[in-house]
DNA sequence: TGCCTCGTGGCAGAGTCTGCCACTTTGAGA
DNA sequence: TCTCAAAGTGGCAGACTCTGCCACGAGGCA
């Protein structure tokens, strides 16, 4: 099989590139290096990942692929703030379940200035995916600002709550989710 | 004065830059051909702008300045929910004061994949920012979710008006925004 | 006037990413 | 089994962004 070889280039390609940037950070591994350890040609790198980026965010790609999944086989007639809440504690879930990986992306995307922008929030496409399908499933105009608003704070939500989180300073981390994807619908308690 | 010719350079640069971008797209404007038009060279257009990027995102971090502004003049005493939601207000004012230029931004942004992920959301360093001035004036912990809760949700929450603003479908603009910005204390309003 | 500072420009180089082409491997059909 | 088409791979050259370094020249100061 073509494919299986492929696969396990790239994997073998990510697990290197994520070992050289523990080590000396992301900004002082070339793409030539991750080649040399992985031990692929710098063109075939570029036929993986269309950016060296890539290989660092593709975590933020699957978390947000995750939500689609789970719209897509949501059961209609639930509120749209209940949809997309019940897909956060799914991706919550998976970030607990890969919480080393993850601590580790997290440290090794805040040495970077540009990666920290990149590691900042979802792909422009997935969310509008994502508000596409709740908006379908929703029977609601793609357009309407409280779907948006929904999905923008949804997942800002998560962004506070995966940093606390992969932080280590949340003592029940999935409660806590639950109770900041509360605020969609309830607002922001007041601070005091 | 040495500043006052800095100053009219940059201006110039990003006129230049601005009217390019606007003829041929972003990824066909080289740094080169703005340096040309401009009559710089790329080394100075570089100590200019740290990156070609920043001659398009320039706006948005003038409108964290915007928030982070006035939040250092804020009396003492509101509630932060209050206090970042003035503070977006006066972002929303300045976007009415200068429409048509953010609106061709808008339009050059949306059309660099590059480019939309970056305009997509507040710089983390600046976002930050506003999160210890608020903690600060609420006399809370920058750590507090609830506090970088409200300023994820504000910006986010801001941006979807932003984009429907500049797209030209909102026929009251203001109250919309004031509107949506209810929903930080509130909740989003059930969608049916 | 003479010095000194600072912005500028040119140059070379590192690094990312892409188009092109030739080579090799894989899988399917004769 | 042999052959051929398809697809992945590697090498090469090149465009482009961005940076360090150094020399030049034009303001500002004594």
């Amino acid at each position: 099989m073509r494919d299986r070889k492929r696969e396990q280039n790239r994997v073998k390609t990510v697990e290197v590139a994520w070992r050289l940037f523990m080590e000396r950070g992301y900004d002082n591994v070339t793409v030539a290096d991750i080649c040399a350890a992985a031990d692929i040609a710098p063109r075939t790198f570029h036929r993986y990942f269309a950016a060296k980026e890539d290989v660092v965010t593709d975590p933020i790609r699957r978390m947000a692929a995750i939500v689609t999944d789970h719209l897509a086989s949501a059961p209609a007639g639930l509120a749209p703030a209940e949809l997309i809440s019940a897909a956060m504690r799914e991706v919550g879930a998976f970030v607990a379940d890969h919480r080393e990986w993850l601590a580790a992306l997290r440290h090794v995307a805040r040495q970077s200035q540009h990666l920290r922008a990149a590691h900042a929030g979802v792909p422009p496409e997935q969310e509008a995916e994502i508000v596409r399908r709740l908006a379908a499933l929703s029977g609601k105009d793609e357009d309407d600002w409280r779907v948006r608003v929904l999905v923008v704070n949804a997942t800002g939500v998560f962004r506070v709550w995966y940093d606390d989180y992969l932080a280590g300073t949340l003592d029940d981390p999935l409660p806590r989710l639950d109770a900041m994807l509360a605020t969609l619908t309830q607002g922001v308690p007041p601070v005091e």
